[in-house]
DNA sequence: ACAATAGTGTCTGTGAGACAGTATTGT
DNA sequence: ACAATACTGTCTCACAGACACTATTGT
């Protein structure tokens, strides 16, 4: 998450095939090495980012991916709040954060991959805390419905999304401090929970709206 | 499925290591194979069953998973109606279907494999038409009802289930056939529509139930 | 007649979505 | 005073789940 938009980490190619375009991070694995560690060596090497919190999500082996070959690649996903700045690495001539309705085209079949780990963490967003890790580590209500907004690209009802967020045991851990320095009242801040999973799910809009527009009321109360 | 209960196909291995037990079918892909191509040759090969649509699963890599050394297996997934009998071959002693409860223990670490594969289709029927592809061609709403209870290991409500299903757009076209033979009224049969997603979705049980038990409720009608 | 199955209808509780109103802050 | 934000409450519609009833078959 980077001012409120969801953004993916490229990195640019240094050597061929594809050299000098955007490609997501990643390497060969070594004979001795498991795969999560190789995919955490890559990610150091090539952007200097450590202590990520690597998930599995898929593989691709479609045959004519690579140019140089029969190349099985693995992916994997990793969720961060704002603060890490990448560094470009070895392999990699920059390395840079690229918002991710805008990072197409990617070199080889990237694009596929980040397709579907966007719609895998859309999904996810409903029955993991995931969004948390997308937030500093406390946290107003707010900011973590505007990753589930960021994530999701629409509009929620922020009284809706309030009460529904607050609801799910074990989601959100209140504090006793508060977000202060922006206008309006000041808001709690939360940390995250130690449910793994959310029950009752989160879940996104999926109907067109029954009553009306998902527009949210800007006007102000009566007097 | 077979007899109203979900099956796996297992063979017996007829090398070291963990020679004699039974196992998943699988094997070593080839350099100039697709992914795909050789998990379907090697289906072919141990069991003799064709045609079946394999979709990708998972990966598993964990160092010291196979004793052999480091390897990685990519699992493949498919679902069948209980017409086909399987026919050990090349590297197995022996094929056979197998509940899936009663799998355990395998041989590698394909306890896990199963498990994570059954929680998969457990998610995957809410939102596809996969119990389909468990079904023979021309199926009734019970004969699906089935299907469902068996891989959720619940008990459904027979007219929630039917009113919910033919709700759903695309899943399910009747045809002008009935399925006779049985006591009671003839059964429509039905076949599979054109969505492949299922919009609503056919959820499962969540709730502990507000009212009372699962129970279906056997008594007759008032005269 | 009776049991078993298929199909339809009704009722109720829960929750999502829409929206009003109040409280607290900075400008 | 006013704008912006946080929080609480109410209303309505949709739907899941529970269950009653009718229709059609075989024994």
């Amino acid at each position: 998450m980077r001012s409120d938009d969801l953004n993916i980490l490229l990195v640019q190619r240094r050597k061929a095939p594809f050299k000098g375009q955007w490609a997501l991070p990643g390497g060969g694995v070594k004979r001795t090495e498991d795969l999560v560690d190789a995919a955490r060596r890559e990610l150091q090497e090539e952007t200097g980012i450590r202590h990520a919190q690597l998930d599995q999500r898929g593989i691709y082996a479609t045959p004519g991916r690579d140019p140089r070959g029969h190349v099985i690649s693995v992916t994997w996903l990793a969720l961060l709040p704002d603060l890490t700045l990448p560094t470009a690495g070895s392999d990699a001539k920059a390395a840079c954060w690229r918002p991710v309705r805008d990072a197409a085209p990617l070199a080889f079949d990237h694009d596929e991959i980040v397709r579907d780990s966007l719609e895998h963490v859309r999904g996810r967003l409903e029955h993991t805390p995931m969004a948390v890790d997308l937030c500093v580590v406390e946290f107003t209500i707010t900011e973590l419905r505007t990753v589930y907004e960021a994530v999701w690209n629409t509009q929620l009802d922020r009284r809706n999304f309030h009460r529904r967020a607050l609801r799910i045991p074990g989601f959100l851990d209140r504090t006793d401090r508060y977000r202060i320095g922006s206008t309006g009242a000041p808001a709690p801040l939360y940390t995250r929970g130690n449910a793994d999973t959310l029950h009752p799910p989160l879940l996104r809009p999926r109907r067109p709206s029954p009553r009306s527009n998902p527009t949210p009321d800007g006007q102000g109360p009566k007097p």
